[in-house]
DNA sequence: AGCTTTCGCTACGAGTCGTAGCGTAATGGC
DNA sequence: GCCATTACGCTACGACTCGTAGCGAAAGCT
């Protein structure tokens, strides 16, 4: 799941998966404390209690241990069923609000980011660790919206799919950008303005 | 307005305007190809053909002259009039985004606000140079459209603020997410569907 | 002139990187 | 029980970048 186990070996000793564990936390643990930039891969190993050597077996380099690091808080989320669309919205922004304002997160996040500009297997490997099962649960909720009728249905699929990514990135792009640019804090007020203008628009009813 | 000025001496040497700008031209140049994380100031200097010493002496470090360098890119957004408040989101998105898409903007923009998290001064620099500019356009907007009747007007300066921290935050953020994390352009389909749904929500008009 | 500040250049210690090499530990197959 | 195979811990290494100090020369102002 974490590290890109190159086609496990049936014979010979086996990387030891306690290992795995204590690095990944000993890399948000270094994250928390030194940030992204003064983060040394040995430091890493230090913390974690094994050789630095190992860490180069295992991860191709900092990029790469850092997105599995980071992605491990993402395992929590899921989509509340809340009978409603505006608070399934609000009960998923929340949790999605309440990772992203962990320092571990936001030093580790942006920075993988920004490296996937000019890496494309990290790219990929962000979105399918990361970003991908953020957007699963916009499809599920969308799914049960229009179950309920709370929203239209989409006959054409390919149009489905781009209103998917564009609610996508409109909810998630928000929260970092809250959090991360503006750095102020994603709060229960916060979330309930924002979903509705997300479902009324700006022109609709009153902000609250 | 770029690098900190410490107090402009009446006397001496004048600091060289000309390397000031082949500095950051520089710096520019070396995100395009080396990206943020193998980019040194060695390398810089060398570009804009002054000592590694004269950056130093001007700048704190590589966070700094990066903030500056992105900062320029975002000198030529304006708000266009277009008369309606549906034309002048996507006239100043299609601008923002065509800034974002260029390789220099994307490979320095995350990288900084990564690193600010953990430096506040790093956080206000960015925050006076890039993100207020860009938030006097929707502040410019808002009241456009309210004088045109589009938008209802706020009562409540307080909760006008917040208002228009809310949009932009929306804004700025799904164009962002859209072209850094999700990696597609964001063009004038996805604008006019963007613009769409932030005008009318989600419940509203069918997107398109 | 004389003063002040900047500039280009060189050199330096400190720190990190990623790897190689070695002996040892932990499995599975015979 | 023995052996092949792989992972592990440890040490050491060259290469690179960092940020700074020191120097003489250049470019302004009074």
């Amino acid at each position: 799941m974490q590290s890109r186990t190159p086609a496990p070996r049936a014979t010979g000793r086996p990387r030891s998966a306690a290992a795995d564990t204590a690095i990944l936390a000993a890399t948000r643990a270094a994250l928390v404390e030194l940030g992204w930039s003064k983060l040394t891969l040995g430091d890493v190993a230090t913390r974690a209690g094994v050789a630095k050597t190992t860490l180069y077996r295992r991860w191709a380099g900092k990029n790469e241990l850092v997105v599995d690091a980071v992605a491990e808080l993402f395992d929590e989320l899921e989509l509340p069923d809340s009978g409603t669309l505006a608070a399934d919205i609000e009960g998923v922004v929340l949790q999605f609000a309440a990772i992203l304002a962990r320092p571990e997160a936001q030093n580790g996040l942006m920075a993988v980011v920004a490296e996937s500009c000019r890496d494309d297997a990290l790219r990929e490997r962000i979105r399918s660790s990361i970003v991908d099962r953020q957007k699963r649960l916009v499809l599920e909720g969308r799914e049960r919206a229009q179950a309920r009728g709370e929203l239209p249905p989409e006959a054409d699929p390919l149009e489905a799919a781009r209103t998917v990514d564009l609610i996508f990135d409109m909810v998630a792009g928000a929260v970092v950008h809250r959090t991360l640019v503006s750095a102020e804090p994603a709060d229960a007020a916060w979330v309930h303005g924002f979903t509705q203008v997300l479902l009324t628009g700006l022109t609709g009813p009153a902000v609250e």
